[in-house]
DNA sequence: GACATAAGTTAGATGAGACTAATATTACCG
DNA sequence: CGGTAATATTAGTCTCATCTAACTTATGTC
């Protein structure tokens, strides 16, 4: 098991993967400016990033995640979209803040509460009383949602 | 509004209530054991602490909290223990793991969320569905459990 | 192909949070 | 009342994450 990464270095790779998209490849300009914070942070951070073997990092050229830094930046994101979600739809927070507060607690909590909140999100899809009005509910985007979360899933 | 404490502050903020009891007071010391950190890194946190009003320090003397300190520290408190029980009784962690992902996520949401985790919980006590099996729960418990938080709701 | 501009890195500083080792203060006991 | 033990603080170091200012490398336009 590699040390756990800190927010900000998590912050990183799921920048810089939402970033890359289908090229894989991003520019560190790019990720400053998505962060909002200085060119020579993103530097400082890619090496960081790149001595565990999560990015492909050379100077002044772009950079991509590794395997291993695709799959942890897509467990970040999953933690986020089923915490957002979450907050969003099962507590009835507007958008904004269920997004603001998904990416802090993203960053705290760890596989397995994520996966329980998966299981109990599940669970809400079938209760029958839930889609009787008690919880802001939509079952159609509710399905979309799984959809998108499982390309998020780790194997 | 005073500027958003660190997760590290409210720790101490918290323990120090913790420890205070009903005398209202503690030493270094006592703070340096239960948290498990160095009396040096007390010494510093009491200052950060004292200067934002929150504590009553003197050098060499003892540490009791302001109101505006014991405010705080009942908001955190109320964070954790709503937090655990989401943990523990809704998605069904054990204690020890819920109560270590309250320690975490008690710093990163603030106090609209924990309203609505409030308004969830009481939501799911009325709830027919819940009672039969879904969730890990458990109505005696629930309302001893209210009645703990409200002690720390502000006002 | 040379040179201006955009992109990236180095250097040096700051602030928070932690540590160890050394020093200072308080308090208790004989 | 003096000295030791317990308690607390100071001093100095480390890591992480950020910044600005200055320098270097790459690019693209004529």
């Amino acid at each position: 098991m590699s040390e756990k990464l800190s927010a900000s270095l998590e912050d990183y790779i799921v920048a810089i993967s939402e970033l890359a998209g289908s090229s894989g490849e991003t520019r560190a300009a790019d990720i400053a400016d998505t962060m909002a914070v200085s060119r020579p942070s993103v530097t400082v951070a890619l090496r960081a990033l790149a001595s565990r073997k999560l990015v492909n990092y050379r100077p002044y050229s772009t950079v991509s995640l590794t395997a291993k830094g695709k799959k942890l930046a897509d467990a970040v994101i999953r933690k986020h979209l089923i915490l957002g979600r979450f907050f969003c739809e099962i507590l009835g927070a507007d958008e904004k803040l269920a997004d603001s507060a998904a990416c802090k607690v993203e960053h705290a909590i760890g596989e397995e509460i994520t996966d329980r909140l998966v299981e109990f999100l599940a669970f809400i899809d079938n209760c029958p009383m839930a889609a009787s009005g008690g919880f802001q509910y939509d079952s159609e985007s509710r399905i979309e949602f799984r959809e998108e979360v499982e390309k998020y899933e780790k194997n």
